[in-house]
Formats: C-alpha cells, sequence, structure tokens
DNA sequence: CCTGAAATGTGATATAGGTCACATAAATTA
DNA sequence: TAATTTATGTGACCTATATCACATTTCAGG
C-alpha cells in the first residue's frame, strides 16, 4: 500500500472526508525518507512540522542534564511524531526525534494543518480526535508509570507493540519505561 | 464572574465564536453543585459527562487493587474533568472524579460536545485545542516523573498550583506525585 | 570473514522510597 | 466543648531499582 492510501485509511478511522477533500488534504503531505540514525527534530531546533510515519519506526525523546535518555514514544507506522509542545508553541524543542530504523514519512507543516483544519471542518473533526486518544493513551501511561512496576510495564507495551521486541535495543525499551537497561536485563531470566 | 462569563473567557482564549455562538454553545452546559467529598463519576459507572470547574477544586483519580490511589488530576477553575477514556470510548468508568472542596461545574455531555463540534465549526476548534493543550500537558508529566525525583516534582506541582498547598491534604498531593504521604512529609523538613 | 563497536548479561554495592507502627496535632461533629 | 475522626510526623526496617565495573555476545562495515 502506497503512503497515500496509508493516510486515506487512518483518516477515515476518525472523520469522513470526500474523495476530492482528502486529495486536497493530501496534497499538503510532503513524502520524506530517512536512514536509520537520522535526526528528524534535534534539541533546541525551531519545530514547524509533524510526521505521519508510513514505513519504519521513529522514536521521540528527551535527554536530560546527565545525559540519560527518556523515550516519550515510539512511532510505529500510521502514528504521528513530533515535538508537540515547541510546534503548537513555537518554541524551541526540547525533544528530539530520530530513526530507530530507515524510515518513511509524511511531512505535515504547522501552519498547513491549521490551513487545512480552517478550511474543512473535517479535517479538523480528524485532527481533535486523533489528539483525544493520544490523551487517553498519555494518561494510561501516567497511571501505568505510577501504579505498575517494571516488568508490569514491559509486560504492557510488548502486549501494545510486539514488533518493538525484535526491532530496538533493550536499552531503548528501558528508555521508555523509565528504567535502567540493567534493571530490564534482569527482569526477563528470573 | 457568573459560570457564563468564565466559560466565555476560557473559551475566547483558543477559539472565536459570535455571541450567539457562543450563547447556543452555553445553552448545552448545565449548572450543578456539589458538596465537599460527593462523588461526580465513580468507578464502574458509565460516563456521559464532562465537567468544567467555576469554583472549588476536584479531583480525578484511580485506585488499584491494594487500594492504593493516584490522583490523575486536580481540577481547578476553568479546568475540565472526566473519565475521558470511559466518556470518549462510551466504556465503564475506571478513573473516579470527586470533590475536593465545595464545587460548582458546569456539565456537557458527550452528545451535546459531539453536537456543537457539528454544528459550529469554531467549537470543533476549541475542543481540538484544549485537547492539543491537555496532551501535552499529560507529555511533560510523563517526562517529569520519569525524569524528576520527588523533591523536585512536589517543587514543580506547587509552582503550577500554588492554591493546593493549603487546600488539599498533603496525602492527596503525594497520591498525585505517586508516592507514599510518609516520602513526602520527610521532604519538607530536612 | 575479520575486527571493532554496540548491545547485553551479571555481580557487588548504594540509595530512594516503601511499609509498618505508633505518636501527635488538627479539624469535624455530636 | 468533648469526642471522634482525619491528617501529619517520625522511627525502624525492607525492597526495588540505580550505579559501576567488567565479561560476553552480537552485529555491521571494510
Amino acid at each position: 500500500m502506497e503512503a497515500k492510501e496509508i493516510l486515506k485509511v487512518h483518516v477515515a478511522k476518525l472523520a469522513s472526508l470526500s474523495d476530492d477533500e482528502f486529495d486536497y488534504f493530501f496534497s499538503f503531505f510532503k513524502k520524506q525518507s530517512f536512514k536509520k540514525g537520522q535526526v528528524l527534530i534535534s534539541e533546541g531546533d525551531t519545530v514547524d512540522c509533524e510526521y505521519f510515519v508510513i514505513s519504519g519506526c521513529l522514536k521521540s525523546f528527551f535527554i536530560n542534564d546527565d545525559l540519560k535518555m527518556f523515550i516519550l514514544q515510539f512511532a510505529m507506522p500510521t502514528w504521528w511524531a513530533s515535538d508537540y509542545n515547541a510546534l503548537y508553541n513555537h518554541t524551541r524543542a526540547t525533544i528530539s526525534v530520530d530513526c530507530i530504523t530507515d524510515v518513511e514519512v509524511l511531512c505535515l507543516s504547522n501552519a498547513d494543518r491549521e490551513k487545512l483544519c480552517n478550511e474543512i471542518h473535517n479535517a479538523e473533526h480528524f485532527f481533535r480526535w486523533r489528539t483525544n486518544k493520544g490523551y487517553v493513551a498519555a494518561n494510561k501511561r501516567l497511571l501505568s508509570l505510577m501504579n505498575n512496576n517494571v516488568k508490569r510495564r514491559y509486560e504492557e507495551l510488548l502486549k501494545l507493540y510486539p514488533e518493538l521486541y525484535n526491532m530496538v535495543p533493550k536499552s531503548l525499551i528501558a528508555a521508555y519505561l523509565g528504567v535502567s537497561r540493567e534493571t530490564l536485563s534482569r527482569l526477563y531470566q528470573a
């Protein structure tokens, strides 16, 4: 399935755009390819795009003063990624985004998203529901982080994205769970 | 300032509704008052409303199998609260909402919100941006939970809502920070 | 197919925070 | 105002996870 079709199916799950509307909608997205390790957004950048993943896997992450990395999100196909704080508030990036594998994305600028939302009521509907779902997911993860121990969070993550197990180094999974790689390593042998 | 005016100012920050549009918008909200301790949403309920706080303070929280409570949100005036997972997905509540103080809210049903979003493009714009902001805030809190120790999270919370310090028992603040009340108690004497 | 780098496993030790138990203080309510 | 409940402080001890150090394995590029 090509990029346009993947986006179309994805959008259709949350909003009903006519074919013409979708063609117009799609015309604002720029297809881009990146190699494993390439950086899409780096701390301190101005951010004006968000990325819809077609193939491969991105991560969005934060590096603290001790150079420890925390992963906010793994972005698999049909997921969106950016530094949304920077994107929405026109501030510099504190979150970085890079490629865990070779990646194809559709890139949409902040200005174009707002234009689309203005011009096509159903586009705004789509983006509202996309974020609604993200909001609910973020709150679930918050609770899981407060309530569950590492083992449980690990099992939860693998249930949610089984592909990750073979796709990304365990150190990144640890950085998503918010534990050291050593602790994660000790989990699945006991 | 009365409820209608508080909501109007709040909405105007994110979307421009005409006076007529806003009157219509407002007509879907029901004003309700609750006493300290009253429960608005309780685990297992079907959820069909969200609440906009006019005065007082709500909390939304989760109780785990060990009867330990985790607070997702303190909802102060102009904040919204509900079990959004249950509300959006028409499932039973896993999150409860109750009153920390006497409270006045404006209640909006899920169906009415969707109706408003359909009929008034700017209403949909408002709700999209409301959730956008919530999403960004939730992700900030996720990072803080992974990156900062209790002391830092406590300071962060008090900077964000200084009112809380005198308004709610420390045990609730601990439940928001995700630590035991004993640990929190030990923080601000050392 | 070799070689260096990256990823992973594992022991020893340190520490933040949890849990339990009980004392004290503050705030409701009869 | 007394009685009762609720909130808070604090000691003693326990546990999950972090950190550091080093060994081993896997993998990508020349």
